[in-house]
DNA sequence: TTGTAAGCGTTATCAT
DNA sequence: ATGATAACGCTTACAA
């Protein structure tokens, strides 16, 4: 023992009367070894309780037992779930999560992921959205030699670089459902421009109404910024509108509230007056009344193959993880949707499909 | 160069003229250094990029560059702004965070703590609620010669090992507000038994009944744990109470949204059917209809400051940081109360002190 | 003010 | 199958 308290491997093996290397070779289940010499080790290791120091592995062997969660601050809760899933994937592994907040807005953003990466040589990292949709961020974590995988709604890379959801048509079935419903008059509350996401689900939307037939004149789209005011303040945009819709989509929970609000301030009813999808499933989604009918993704499960595909072939894990790339989401079905009331001016085009 | 790429210390020292040591000596601010040689080596280092190895420098220095956040799952955004906080701190240090979400019920959760700690070997932890509050855990750190700072609804420790926010006061502050809007029916929906932040909020509840006057029958208190379900179940036990409360303080926002479901469900208006307030301040507050009042306290400083006093006298910090330990708690006034209606059986005792 | 030697705890190389 | 020896990149003695 040493006067930092923690045994090192020098006192494993003066107690086992090994060389240091071949504690090295026990530590990391070198095959050729006699079982004797092994078992004795063990046991010294066991009875003084001593632990490999991970830097002065990382030192001997040239790299480092960190991987880096790169983010944007998006919602609190998506954050937390990828942690969450990354945690579960690391859970036992010999690497440590460090948490990297970054500002997309600043100009200085990949500079300063540059030095984290440099000055920490992370082993690599796992890119959330939306500045995992930033192609120069992923090449500079190539040109750093830092491994990474991407987080987005869409393949934004080859599958050993990504994990994405399908924003697109999952957005497609929730408007299809809102359509089976017998709406015709629905309104978009889009994500922000730059956002692949928000993209993605704008034209999940128009997909739908396409399919269905349905004009979607451009006044029937706002946008706003993944924020419950920017969806309060769209709403009102759409609200407006004579006749006004009988549905909205919101491309995430935390607008739908505000659309929710905003509906709550003109008297309407939901969803008699007005249905409301939103997406991401929050906890907002089930607390907010009526409890909203939403689209949920898979972000942990995401997450954790995420990181799986990081440390694939290391710390024991089989060198050829097939983590799956591509996750599917579900619509969760809740209060905030109903046909729409026979208003006039309603069932203009055609009165078919209309369900219960 | 090495063959890593990464630029080390004899590269400088080669390029410069200079040995080692004196370029050690640059990095760590000696100040016994001639200013040209001083330059010159800054110079190299600004050249080739030089970034000095933590793995090697915390080996040979024997200590970490690693802050653990531990928690267990609070709520979500509470662990985003401590995480926030925490970053704040670290900024432009050499320290990074990682994170460690613990497990309270388990039966092996110290065991897990210890392993944890005594594999990475961290400089320091912070202790996030409802974790916080176990005494074994700080005295683990402590055994194990790691620092730590907890945080805590009430002070928990010495002032270099804490920061604490004064939830008792801030409670009792709420609830005289509710009665100081005429309120006397007011009911408690406390949180779960062990946790520090629960007692505390209820203590300060009580406080202010008791300083009014008002007596605070055993059936006005109904316990959750702190979730959304479990603040509804609450709400429904106590308004079946006859005369029901006109006012209901929540111990938190999550339990107070649910609070609004089950008022909601019978058909009851906030606020003028029953008043509401809740505790946190999370996204929620603002986001439910109406928009609740609620405590908010100061999670992302006292994470900061907690962070500071880690660090103190590390890395250029001032040796001896003098950091606030109390925190104060705010009451945030939004459209969830209002003085109570004048319905029958309502203003039993005193119609004075009526605001508005 | 600067350099030399030794060491931090581990692993790779190359013997034996 | 096992062990000396030299790294890894940096810092602390202790000299000069």
């Amino acid at each position: 023992m040493q006067k930092t308290g923690q045994p090192t491997i020098n006192d494993v093996a003066r107690l086992a009367g090994v060389s240091k290397k071949t504690v090295s070779r026990v530590i990391n289940r070198s095959p050729l070894l006699n079982g004797d010499t092994r078992k004795r080790v063990e046991d010294v290791i066991g009875e003084i309780g001593y632990i490999p120091n991970p830097q002065a592995r990382g030192l001997a062997l040239r790299r480092n037992f960190l991987i880096g969660l790169v983010h944007d601050n998006p919602n609190a809760q998506t954050v937390m779930n990828v942690q969450q899933g990354m945690l579960e994937a690391l859970r036992g592994s010999e690497f440590e999560m460090v948490v990297r907040p970054l500002d997309r807005g600043s100009a200085t953003m990949l500079q300063d992921l540059r030095h984290f990466l440099e000055r920490q040589r992370l082993f690599g990292v796992l890119l959330m959205p939306p500045i995992s949709e930033n192609d120069s961020v992923a090449a500079l974590c190539d040109s750093i030699g830092c491994r990474y995988v991407r987080m987005g709604s869409v393949a934004l890379d080859d599958t050993d670089h990504m994990v994405a959801s399908n924003d697109r048509e999952a957005v497609c079935a929730a408007t299809d459902y809102l359509i089976a419903q017998g709406h015709r008059r629905i309104g978009l509350v889009g994500g922000p421009h730059g956002f692949r996401s928000a993209r993605e689900r704008r034209l999940g939307f128009e997909d739908a109404m396409a399919n269905a037939g349905i004009p979607l004149p451009r006044s029937m789209i706002a946008d706003g910024n993944y924020t419950f005011d920017s969806g309060l303040v769209a709403a009102e945009r759409l609200l407006d509108l004579t006749p006004r819709p009988t549905a909205i989509f919101s491309s995430n929970d935390e607008m739908a509230a505000g659309v929710i609000h905003a509906a709550r301030q003109r008297g309407l009813d939901i969803p008699r007056d007005l249905s409301i999808i939103g997406f991401d499933d929050t906890p907002i989604a089930a607390h907010v009344w009526p409890p909203l009918t939403t689209v949920r993704w898979p972000m942990t499960s995401m997450a954790r193959s995420a990181a799986l595909k990081l440390i694939a072939g290391e710390d024991g894990m089989p060198a050829e993880v097939e983590e799956p790339s591509l996750f599917l989401s579900t619509l969760i079905r809740r209060a905030s949707v109903a046909p729409p009331q026979a208003s006039p001016a309603a069932t203009a085009a055609t009165p078919s499909d209309d369900p219960s």
